[in-house]
DNA sequence: TGCCGCATCCAAAGCGGTTTGGATATTCTC
DNA sequence: GAGAATATCCAAACCGCTTTGGATGCGGCA
């Protein structure tokens, strides 16, 4: 069932039929319902395709993953913030695309995607610093929006961030108002800007109360379980190791649970930890006391932002630029402890 | 750029361009070069809407997520899996669409993906017994994959899956040949049809073995972290506790261990584990040794295969259904031991 | 030489919608 | 009651590509 054909049923032109269906107003009312009881009677729906080819617009918001990136699919935000991203997108009639591209090509890619017209717009994810994507959809004219942002760039453009700054400073400072002096850092990889804005929050704290900053006491790398575990120990056997540590994911937290264990040492009581926690659905810390000690932000709640402000975008590009700055939330649990 | 303004500025007509273009026969090697080298002057590329509209071909493969199976979004295998998906359907000129759907509503997602033309096929996860979506499938003539089987259907369909239950046969009797005689089991939603299958595995080894089945030793849900702790602490109180278990992934197995050392115990020793591993990148059990003994199979490589067997359909309607049991190999690692 | 087949290219008809630019009643305005 | 505004509908162009059904020219063959 197409479009001719419906309107040739109803005695009706194909402009009307089109018009009644779009809800523009130069339509009869009794027209419009006539062809809405049609539509949905045999089930017509326009063809995504052609709508697409007339209109200009392929309905689709692309994300591209880079095996430069390929943390990122790796990544275990990654299932949430699409999760996020779909939910909001379908709503408004757009479906997510998903591109992998080899890190070599991926400014081909993005090209790609402009000239064969394939999405209407993007996520970019996973900024690093001077992030040179940015200058690359400026350049090929492409909507998009930044989940994070890039130090480096001067260019405005769209992003949707958590003040991980902020969040960090407050989460050592949690841990420096409880007596804590020896503090470690387990980050991400501060390549990520989100990464080194972490690290930033985490050593501004430090020097607020006084407190020198000691690099032997911060690592940094993929946050995998392995290496919570890995940096956690490391940082353990230290001669005068740290009291507590900041981690900059639950999965980071949970390998550095387990040295502690292996450690036999009592998370909470012998060592402190406090960890960032993108709020995951299949690793939940919202127990009625949670686990883990944390700064929280739902990455899911990000995705659904980030496709708001992308659509609004591509609808109507002379439209501001929007950028958002989320908050973490504190919540306590039973990972922290006042120190010896 | 498109094709009319390529092709007048080569002073050829459209339809030799595109055929150029398109790798045809009936046009001359030196006027294929100059078209060839034309294209790659203007980074012309044809626009995928109109390709689209003309073939009658969205060069999409859909996903659809329903709040239903909430959990696979949420699921830690997703990310993998749909990066399995995109390598390989990308390298045949398909993108991939995520939509995402509420559980009522899913059948008239489907339709509508149909009717809308918006995928060329369709890769169906995580089935249930009796999974109602095949039947829709082949009902609107949807070409598709299911990623697992479903018991139950008659109906033949193309599908790729592990060999759940030898995996779990042969897991729990590796337990009992270290000598273990009560073996837990803690397993995912057994409504879904993996881990039904799984279930079976496992008690047809207790039965191999002349060993009882005792349901209060086994339980089923989410496999989160969370679940496995509490499953495993219950485990582990009980009068008469299981000395092994068999454990249906990574992210249980981290809860599971944590019980264990609260209860005083040691892993390997104390208490044997021996997980399903979908060998997830991030949350890697390759160390030189694992640190979980484990049955493993790539969950990454099941989504590659998948994009073939589906492109391979899409392609050619009228070839035979193809259908692939993976099996999942034996790691032994440092979380099982014999029996006291 | 005349006919055929082959190589090469092109005009035009779709694909299934949206949208511009009217046309035709109908209703208002004074 | 005439002219204007309004409501409602339609024909046809267009989006950018693929593909069908020739057209043209040339060499080969009898």
């Amino acid at each position: 069932m197409n479009l001719k054909e419906l309107s040739s049923r109803l005695g009706l032109s194909p402009t009307t039929v089109s018009r009644a269906l779009g809800g523009y107003p130069e339509v009869n009312a009794e027209t419009r319902a006539r062809v809405a009881a049609a539509a949905a009677r045999y089930n017509y729906r326009p063809n995504k395709r052609a709508q697409a080819l007339a209109t200009g617009r392929s309905f689709n918001i692309g994300h591209v993953l880079s095996t430069k990136n390929k943390e990122q699919l790796v990544n275990p935000i990654f299932g949430d913030f699409i999760g996020g991203l779909t939910e909001t997108s379908a709503a408004a009639g757009y479906s997510l695309s998903l591109t992998l591209t080899e890190s070599d090509q991926e400014a081909a890619t993005f090209r790609k995607l402009k000239s064969e017209g394939s999405v209407d717009g993007i996520v970019l994810q996973a900024p690093v610093t001077n992030d040179d994507r940015i200058a690359l959809m400026h350049d090929i004219g492409m909507p998009f929006v930044v989940h994070g942002r890039a130090s480096g760039i001067a260019a405005p453009y769209a992003w949707v961030d958590v003040n991980n700054r902020h969040a960090f400073h407050r989460a050592a400072m949690f841990l420096i108002d409880l007596g804590h002096r020896r503090i470690g850092l387990i980050n991400g990889d501060e390549r990520m800007d989100f990464a080194a804005r972490r690290r930033s929050g985490y050593e501004s704290a430090l020097t607020d109360a006084g407190l020198p900053i000691d690099p032997t006491l911060t690592s940094q790398g993929a946050m995998t379980e392995d290496n919570g575990h890995a940096a956690a120990a490391r940082l353990l056997a230290m001669d005068g190791g740290p009291s507590a540590i900041v981690v900059s994911s639950i999965t980071l937290a949970i390998g550095a649970r387990r040295a502690i264990q292996e450690a036999g040492l009592v998370m909470g009581q012998d060592v402190s930890l406090i960890a960032y926690d993108d709020d995951l659905s299949y690793l939940s810390n919202r127990q009625d006391v949670p686990v883990f000690t944390a700064v929280r932000s739902s990455v899911r709640a990000a995705g659904q932002k980030i496709a708001e402000v992308l659509i609004r975008q591509i609808n109507d590009p002379d439209r501001g630029l929007e950028q958002e700055l989320m908050e973490a939330e504190l919540v306590v649990g039973t990972s922290t402890g006042p120190a010896a």
